[in-house]
Order: structure tokens, then C-alpha cells, then sequence
DNA sequence: CGGGTTACTTGACGTGAATCAAGCCCGATA
DNA sequence: TATCGGGCTTGATTCACGTCAAGTAACCCG
């Protein structure tokens, strides 16, 4: 473990309420490795051997079917997976995979399993980061359920944009195909949706991403003003 | 607060590792209401002012848009809802409304915050319980994204039935409407995928449906044996 | 510099599910 | 008993999105 890992792991809700000694002592336990773009951290089905912190990169959560997959969510520094499996000592619902080349916080399952029950500063960082967790996926269920492709779009474009903003450049946290995952639909379609916004204003170049006017998409995109509340 | 109220509390993933005295403390602050079928217990957009444990009865989960609702859960005895918007002090992402008369028990915001901070047994139900609702959510958005409307059907179904077993008959937790919902269909597309499914030996009577070879279905709803795994 | 690979876009077409619209069943009410 | 109304089903039609298939642009490697 590199000193330069501590302030990142610091900066995980997860450790937020954890005092300084504990948490070093806590971290005695794990490890931390540099992974290439496309390593697997973790398949579905398979039991929980670790619970990963994500300290650089990005990580995307993949759930696979039949012959198909599609990405849950994107995850970067901070983030904390898959608490769920871990604490709960069940196998995988998803596949993690680096989308980058990143840092990754490596806990053997049993021994976070422990500090969790022992550590009442640590299970209330655990609640704080599911809690944020819980909320992302209901928006994102809502979304599938309620929008159409192109309004969930705009959604996830002016979610990516700072709060009551003139025009902005946004970064896509990954490539369209992985949009489109995260999106539920396929890339063609993103492509679709992404020339039918253009005349919204949002022009689009690789990975980067211009909104000329978010009040306008925001009013596009329903009367979603209630979407993070 | 009745005494035929407390082994429904203890029976609460929440609690599970509160100890009696502890417990007890807790629930000066608290206090139980008896509520009837459609009543709402709090409203989408607005902040969190309880904390909620259903005691008895059942309560969907909604989420709302612009002319448009859709059942994101369905919430039975035990479950405690919202902690997320609670514990992070923000607004209700859903409208949770009574399906049947129920008994809730009721905790204030404020008092909740307080002492899942302070009680480390507390946190860790709440994580246990986050833990097990970040895996249905998943499950669900999983099932959106990969699956079709029939096969969520049938995997609805079949996570209603006991594993491994004949012949069942499973109650469905609502009516057609809410379950649709809750599928992410309208109840037309529902009724259809209902009829798509008698061939293969599922007969609906009302809320009361036959499976008749749960396996078969199993096997046609796609090689999902990895669904909740 | 050429050839290949990968990522994205665009077009034509098909399809699953929504929508519009009856019709049916059944329980509640007078 | 007659009438009403809500929940469910069924049919016809429409539409959003998926699928199939080119086509283009950017990048890598020989």
C-alpha cells in the first residue's frame, strides 16, 4: 500500500465516521493492486472472496444473461463494491470489471465481515454508502420504467452537468456502447437518441459531450424536476 | 404501542442485532399507527420526517412521473422504508402507499439518525437490511434490461414459489395492476404474458396462480439459474 | 503507406409492447 | 332482480426500439 492511497481511501463514505487508529488497524488486513483496463474483479455467481474499494479508475458492474449483458452502473473512486455479497456472504449478482487501468482496495470478505459487526463507525459509513447506492438504482429503475429512451438520456446527461448551469462540456464515463448499456438500450439506439437531442443542443464528439442549454433539456426531459429529490 | 407489536419488530432484519434492553430504549421514541388500505405514508419529493417498519399489512413502493406511476416494490412485514432518504436527511425518491389496512411503526427522522450513529448493532441491521433490498433492486434492473416481458413474468413467478418443488400455487402480492407495475407493463401486456404462459402449464385465477412445472418454466424463462445467485 | 480492427453512425425493416377500444365477469348497491 | 362499476381479458392498430446490414471515421500495427 502506497502512502498516496490513504486520502483516497479517506475519501470513501465508506471510512467517513472511521477514527484514525481503527482505520489503520483495520487496514492491516488488506492489500492494495494496480490492474490493467478489462481486468475482472469479481464474476457473477461466484462467492464474495473480497470486498473491493475502488481508489483510481473506473469500474463498470455488468450483469450477464443467457447471451447477452448489459452495465448497471459505472462506479469510480470511492466507491465501495460489492458490500452486499460481502456482508451478506452470498455469491455475486454481478460482474465488476476495470474499465481502466486503476487502484484497487483489496478486504478479505471474512475479515471486513468482522469489522462491520464490531465496528459501529464503520457499519454507519456502510449504511451512508448503500444508502447513496439504494437511491441510484431507484432512479434508475424509475427511469426504465417511466421514460423513453431519449428521456432517460437527457436524464443521465444533465445528471452528469452541475445543478442550474448555463451551457456545459460533460464527460461520458465511458464509451457509447457502455451508455447504451447503462441506458437499456443498444448503442444504435443511443446513436438515435443522441441526433434526435441535437436539435436540443447537445452536440456530441467522442466522449465529450456539449449541452447548450440544460434548462431547456431539463424541461425536454419532462417535468423530471423531481428526479434526484 | 401493543405487546402483540413487539415480536413483529424483533422479526425485522433492523433489529436483529439490537439487544433487548437497547431495544426498548429505542422504542420510547417510537410509536405505531394503524393505518388503512391506500393510505400514503409519505410522498415522493418531500423530506423524510419517519423512518417506517411495516408491522403488518402490505405497502407498495411508486415511483412518479409527469401523468405516470409505476410500483418499483412491493414492501411486507419487517421491511423499514426509507432508510436511505432518512439516514441522509433528503427527499423521498418514492411514494409508499398502503395496499391492504396495516400496522406501522413509526420513528422519528431525527431520533433514527441519532441513533444509528450511536448504536453500532443498530447500523448493522440497517446494513443488513440495505444489503438485501441493493440485491432485489439489482435483481430487478437486471431482469429490465436483459430479459422480456414474459420472461420477467415467469422469473417473478418463480421467486414467489419455494426452490425446488412440484406443483405450487403462489398468491401474487397484488392485483394484476400492481404486479404489472412492478414488471414494467402495462396490465394488457400483463394479461398476454399470462396467456402466453398457460401452455406451459401456468394457470391464473385471480391472485391465486398454478405453476404447474415450476421447472419447466425455470427452463424457459432462460437459463437464469444463475438469477439469484 | 496500406490493411486491418474497432467504434460509431445511418438506413431499412421487423417486432414486442403500448395504446385504443370493446367486451366480459363479478361483486356491490338499490 | 336489475343496474352499476371496477378489474381483467381480448382484439386491432400504432409506435418505439431492436435487429440486420452497410458505410464511415479513427486508430493501430506491419
Amino acid at each position: 500500500m502506497r502512502t498516496t492511497d490513504m486520502p483516497l481511501i479517506r475519501r470513501s463514505r465508506l471510512f467517513a465516521q472511521v477514527g484514525e487508529p481503527d482505520l489503520a488497524a483495520m487496514l492491516t488486513a488488506c492489500f492494495v493492486q494496480t490492474l490493467p483496463d478489462g481486468a475482472v474483479l469479481c464474476r457473477q455467481g461466484e462467492k464474495a472472496e473480497f470486498l473491493h474499494v475502488v481508489l483510481s479508475g473506473r469500474v463498470g458492474l455488468f450483469g450477464e444473461a443467457a447471451r447477452d449483458e448489459a452495465l448497471v452502473e459505472f462506479l469510480g473512486p470511492g466507491d465501495a463494491f460489492i458490500v452486499p455479497a460481502v456482508v451478506l456472504d452470498v455469491p455475486y449478482l454481478l460482474t465488476a470489471r476495470l474499465l481502466d487501468e486503476g487502484r484497487i482496495l483489496m478486504w478479505p470478505a471474512a475479515a471486513f465481515r468482522a469489522q462491520v459487526r464490531a465496528t459501529g463507525q464503520l457499519a454507519y459509513g456502510a449504511v451512508l454508502l448503500l444508502s447513496g447506492y439504494w437511491r441510484t438504482l431507484i432512479g434508475q429503475i424509475k427511469d426504465l420504467k417511466l421514460l423513453s429512451a431519449i428521456e432517460r438520456l437527457s436524464a443521465f446527461l444533465l445528471a452528469l452537468a452541475p445543478r442550474d448551469t448555463g451551457p456545459v462540456t460533460v464527460t461520458l464515463p465511458g464509451g457509447r456502447r457502455l451508455v447504451a448499456g447503462r441506458l437499456g438500450i443498444t448503442p444504435q439506439s443511443l446513436s438515435r437518441a443522441f441526433a434526435a437531442l441535437r436539435p436540443l443542443g447537445v452536440s456530441g464528439g467522442g466522449r465529450e459531450v456539449v449541452i447548450a442549454d440544460p434548462a431547456r433539456l431539463r424541461e425536454f426531459a419532462g417535468v423530471r424536476a423531481l428526479k434526484n429529490t
